[in-house]
DNA sequence: TTGATTTCGTTTGTATACAAATAAATTTTG
DNA sequence: CAAAATTTATTTGTATACAAACGAAATCAA
């Protein structure tokens, strides 16, 4: 006869059903492990938020730091680091809100504004490699749900 | 009588078709972002590459400090930052590896086995409210396009 | 108007994340 | 076997990313 069941060994709140690797945040991590590769592939010179940084001053012009930072989901201290390092590399400039004490505006330069869309091309190369296991359905269907996850 | 059609302001390369906020990349951080905030909500002890090497440790039991990393989809010099930390606090502990002495084998101490377990509710639910903006079709959808994107 | 609150930018500290270089140990190869 | 190539772990340096605390400036409210 065999033995009637028994509980399994692991405690209560079992693990065995944890499967880290399908889970939507380790996901998350392995898919901009592959996006930032392919970036640096395409762009090396440039960082992705830095990038974004110098998408969102071409589209909306000049903006305060912490302004662009909300435009480029970065807060204070993030975008911060980000404009310095663009500053010392002649991509953007900044100077004094006359109209708010508190702010600073950020614009790029011309040498940042012939960078971006210099690099323009190279951005979107870079969406399309990261997208290219998906067919076109799928691709409008991630970008979707991504949007929507937000 | 209207000018005759020219060309526009921007110069060959055009990038006023370049939308940040529609770029895989970009949507990808934002979700990653907030994903984290989700986390460190549940688990503010922990952080998301830290629970992956305890869940790591715990589905497949001891290994070595780079295996784990491969795992876990951390570099050698992540993942030692990493094992570093649990370490600190008591949650893994190290050995060499006797058949190779270049190995360190990590393993779950007692206290990180209990410290797993009594996370995995926590990492459901996590994901479980990362998610919740979609419905059960679209998860599915979602962990499979991720899936294919790595 | 002034006192409270909010916003802006900065600084500090911690934690990934990755490139590059290195030394030691192991494996592969000729 | 001996040389070459690879693997493992470490170290250094750079770049996000975010929490927390801060002073200065602007806004709100009683």
């Amino acid at each position: 006869m065999s033995q009637p069941k028994t509980k399994p060994m692991v405690a209560a709140g079992g693990d065995a059903d944890y499967q880290l690797a399908q889970q939507v945040g380790f996901l998350l991590r392995r898919a901009t492990q592959r996006h930032l590769a392919i970036f640096s592939d395409h762009i090396p010179d440039l960082t992705p938020p830095q990038f974004a940084a110098l998408a969102m001053l071409n589209a909306l012009g000049a903006q305060s730091q912490n302004q662009l930072g909300r435009e480029t989901a970065m807060d204070a201290a993030t975008i911060k680091g980000v404009i310095d390092r663009l500053k010392k590399r002649g991509l953007v400039t900044t100077e004094p809100d006359p109209s708010d004490q508190r702010r600073i505006v950020v614009q790029l330069s011309d040498n940042g504004q012939r960078a971006f869309k210099g690099y323009v091309d190279d951005a979107k190369a870079i969406t399309e490699e990261t997208l290219a296991p998906l067919d076109a359905r799928e691709r409008g269907t991630l970008l979707n749900l991504l949007e929507k996850l937000t």
